[in-house]
DNA sequence: ATCCAGGATCTCC
DNA sequence: GGAGATCATGGA
């Protein structure tokens, strides 16, 4: 991976393992429009980022000022994950496991975005029960309404919003919850940058004392908004591919489901599910 | 029109 | 622990 710098654009050449497209539509982040094939725009930390690859080259910038490789490897390399060996991650996974493979071989270019865990604690609660177009279009309304320029709310600005203000930017019965996060943050109750000192299991417990944040929830935000890279969300579709396809299509609880990800893919286990969930989503009646 | 969405909660057993 | 009803919103 080679990055240079021409006009006010990054460019980078020879990128493996990375495809703008499925890292941004592989369902881990909400805050990004396509604006063409392999043409995208997206927002984090505040600024609006425009990507384009064709490839293995990429061209990352911005749009009315000069984006400079110290701020693209101080903010951006971090961000899309750049500096982890994938190669490995998905020798290792996919070793002996021609599902896995094939999940693998389907999208290649997945990264895991290591994202705001504020932005994605707020995020996934307004996931619930929810489509993703929808997803998206709550949190922009909450942006435009209580960001500064549109960005992502700080919990201070978000202190004084109400139940009914948020139900108002159609938040659905999740308005409740989302004043709930507001005050768990607020009181101290979670760490909103990422803790390494925090164990995953304290964290998960703090989670959960939140209301509108069950074991699914909290696995997506663990796993997306900390890091914490042996988390394991089980949605409808998580479910249905491991049923399907590990467990011999008998149906299988949760906590099993838990097990057997721990032991199979241990602490590489949320790159496990990013590639199942995007490939059974694209491939319902994938075997 | 009825069903359903990257679920969570409440109730009841 | 598990089964069932309910929860806003909007698209198919």
């Amino acid at each position: 991976m080679e990055i240079t710098t021409f006009n006010d654009k990054i460019k980078i050449t020879n990128l493996r393992q990375f495809n703008i497209g499925e890292v941004l539509e592989c369902g881990q982040c909400f805050r990004f429009e396509k604006l063409d094939n392999n043409f995208y725009s997206l927002v984090a930390f505040s600024h609006t980022l425009f990507a384009k690859q064709r490839g293995d080259a990429a061209e990352f910038w911005y749009e009315n000022r000069k984006l400079d490789i110290e701020e693209f490897k101080e903010i951006w390399v971090d961000y899309f994950d750049l500096e982890r060996d994938y190669e490995k991650i998905q020798q290792k996974i996919a070793q002996d496991d021609p599902i896995m493979q094939r999940a693998v071989e389907f999208a290649p270019g997945i990264r895991l975005l290591n994202q705001d865990p504020w932005e994605i604690l707020l995020s996934f609660i307004i996931s619930a029960n929810n489509r993703i177009p929808q997803i998206k279009q709550v949190i922009k309304n909450i942006c435009e309404a209580y960001g500064e320029n549109s960005s992502f709310p700080t919990p201070e600005q978000l202190k004084n919003v109400t139940a009914e203000d948020f139900r108002v930017l159609k938040t659905g019965f999740r308005d409740k919850y989302l004043v709930d996060a507001v005050a768990h943050v607020l009181a101290g109750n979670l760490p909103i940058q990422r803790d390494e000192s925090v164990s995953t299991a304290d964290l998960r417990e703090r989670l959960l004392a939140v209301k509108g944040i069950g074991e699914k929830v909290a696995h997506c935000i663990l796993l997306m908004g900390y890091g914490r890279y042996n988390s394991f969300p089980v949605d409808v579709w998580v479910q249905r591919v491991m049923e399907r396809l590990y467990f011999n299509g008998e149906k299988t609880s949760v906590a099993k489901i838990h097990q057997f990800a721990g032991e199979r893919w241990g602490d590489y286990a949320s790159f496990a599910n990013q590639y199942l969930f995007h490939y059974i989503r694209m491939n319902p009646e994938a075997d």
